[in-house]
DNA sequence: CTTGCATATGCGAATCTTCGAATGTATTAA
DNA sequence: TTAATACATTCGAAGATTCGCATATGCAAG
């Protein structure tokens, strides 16, 4: 516990180090602009506690099937999505439930926040 | 364990709801966009524990100030941040720690299968 | 008033996203 | 083989985003 800390640069992990954290904000960026789309975030939603097919997923969310298929193969590409063929239906499902657990956190931050304001958040310092 | 499901629009609250779904998903997909951006994580990231000035700022992301300026103003906006003036000084703070504890969490998690694999999580079911 | 510093805003061009329509591919059944 | 179903892919146009640059505003000190 009474050990040295590091000698110059400073980057214990809650400080802000230029150098470390860019390569990470690039990959947090792409995975924010993913789920920076509606019907994404409410395919998220429906994979939550369960595997879906695509026209299942196009039925539950009223939009079209290529619509759907196409965020799926986005979603798949950065490996938010996992899919698994039976005959000639393709199941999503998530690969991380940690991923559905942390946009839930938000969501509910938001939702909260939805209720007390008209913006997202306590919003404006001042007038 | 034995008492009946709610009639005919279940919305318990884990399961899937297109109607209630929706506006959430529209807001939160807006908040996702804000944080789609490396530069604005990163400026999340320096506020974290911290309130900072624009020019502050700017110099530890190592980014023109009106690009920062610009930045701030839209976070503002979604009430991601607040202002504080202090002489000729803007001081920015986060409005919600929830929201950087939130974001931090998939900043770990993305850390954590960057480590594993090339892409972000465990993609691709299979060849 | 003027000067200087800190921040904000407006604009435009390059780039990225979105979404529908059409088409392509894979699987099953006959 | 053909046909039907389920899903994937391609393309293009409309719209949104990004980022630099120039400039405007706000504040403090003369």
């Amino acid at each position: 516990m009474t050990h040295s800390p590091p000698p110059n640069t400073a980057s214990s992990d809650h400080e802000f180090d230029l150098e470390r954290d860019r390569a990470l904000a690039e990959v947090q960026a792409e995975f924010c602009r993913m789920m920076g789309n509606p019907s994404r975030l409410l395919i998220l939603y429906a994979l939550r506690d369960q595997e879906r097919c695509v026209s299942g997923l196009a039925e539950l969310l009223e939009a079209p099937q290529p619509s759907v298929s196409q965020h799926l193969a986005a979603m798949r590409k950065l490996g938010i999505v996992q899919s698994r063929r039976q005959g000639q239906r393709m199941f999503y499902s998530l690969t991380d439930p940690n991923i559905s657990n942390a946009c839930d956190m938000i969501r509910g931050i938001l939702q909260r926040n939805m209720l007390n304001r008209s913006n997202l958040f306590s919003a404006e310092t001042d007038g």
